[in-house]
DNA sequence: TCTGAAAATTAGTCTCGACTAACATTCGTC
DNA sequence: GACGAATGTTAGTCGAGACTAATTTTCAGA
């Protein structure tokens, strides 16, 4: 009965800094999809030197943001994964705000929101939240967390694999480059597209699809319909 | 003629830090009534020790952004000032878009402010003061300098010096004391209120106003309004 | 199983921007 | 004009977060 600790360890928030942040969202996103993220991988994302990257996740671990194996790679705990979460919220709730509210296009909000997620402070994000009507998915289409630090996950298949004959719905834009995002916005291939796969060429030929209900035809090459990622609608 | 030195030494933008931009803002603040900013005054304004502020002056000064006077105190240079009042629009218009567009209240959009003005780009502002109509002022009636670097300079006096019988319009409400800030809000004293001296006490006594055209009565301390900026107005 | 390339880590250094302790200067007051 | 308090600067240090060079580990293929 230790009468004299107070056990008021309240964290008050840590407030990890930008580079933290920016290592968190890394990790989260190389080990998405199930696996562990490379030390290697993590300097490519952020584009810095190795070193930097194992000595900071040396840190992370220290500070229980991750749990690595050395020379294997890292993951993210529980309240890594946490902080992980709230900065891609803030990161997506910006993008959509940007475009909605401030009238940027949508391949511009990434490099905005990427600074302005480390100096949004939760409050400003709920405005924004709130004054979308608490979207559930940014401009291209990733779903926003919710406060609390769930998300969504989505099992959606990339244009590229669809079977000829499927109907599906345009759920994401896999990708950030610019040109990319235009040529799509330019060729109406947006989240919210209903489309079915008319033709596939073979030897990863381009993929014919056509517009529901229009009935417009668009080919898609490989490497976009790649990044393209769909749900399967009831016919 | 020099051939083979091309002159094209267009500084890109030298992005200035964080730190650099607050200690910008500072001794343009300091310096802004006709006086040198020193480096006591700073060390208070942003909560540093002095040999912080010693050292980053003669960076800055390097950097051409002040005019240092050893053991005198600095000014800013042409560009520093150039580059004090673009963050300083930033912030004004950051707090004029979160009380107008986001519902924050007047007393807490400062601390907001201050981070983002360093994270928001110049495409994120001038989107945000288009959706603002392209104000002059902030919520405190702060002139918010142009996007081309001029400010507005005001000719106010406090309240606290203004005679009895003359007709004011509070044009500027000088404090970031959320506390100071609820007070005025809640008594009606915002930017723009026309107002009429009625009387004074001697000996550093209260001074009662009258709103115009209301007529309501409304007694303010020395110190209140010490920080209350007015216009005359023709009577 | 051995080997060599790729990847990861360690060691040592750098810059920025902060700090404290110690020393220097200014300036109001006598 | 001298003195002492307030203020400013110098010197030395620290931590975060980056780097390069050198070393270690892993792992795919012969």
């Amino acid at each position: 009965m230790n009468l004299h600790r107070t056990h008021i360890d309240r964290r008050p928030t840590p407030v990890l800094s930008r580079s933290v942040e920016d290592y968190l969202k890394s990790v989260y996103h190389l080990s998405q999809h199930g696996g562990v993220a490379t030390t290697k991988d993590i300097a490519v994302r952020l584009t810095l030197a190795a070193p930097s990257v194992s000595m900071m996740l040396k840190r992370l671990s220290a500070m229980g943001l991750v749990k690595r194996v050395p020379y294997q790679g890292a993951q993210l705990t529980r309240e890594g994964r946490h902080a992980a979460l709230k900065t891609i919220r803030r990161h997506r709730v910006l993008e959509l705000y940007l475009t909605r509210h401030l009238g940027f296009d949508w391949d511009t909000v990434h490099d905005e929101a990427e600074r302005l997620e480390h100096a949004a402070s939760d409050r400003v994000i709920e405005r924004m939240a709130a004054a979308l009507g608490n979207p559930r998915y940014d401009p291209h289409g990733d779903p926003i967390p919710t406060a609390d630090g769930t998300i969504e996950d989505t099992k959606l298949v990339p244009l590229a694999t669809a079977p000829v004959g499927a109907d599906l719905e345009l759920r994401q834009v896999d990708t950030q480059d610019p040109a990319r995002l235009r040529f799509f916005a330019g060729h109406g291939l947006v989240p919210g597209l209903q489309l079915t796969v008319a033709e596939r060429q073979p030897f990863g030929g381009p993929i014919t699809v056509l517009f529901r209900p229009t009935g417009a035809r668009q080919v898609v090459g490989t490497e976009l319909a790649q990044v393209l990622l769909c749900r399967t609608v009831a016919a």
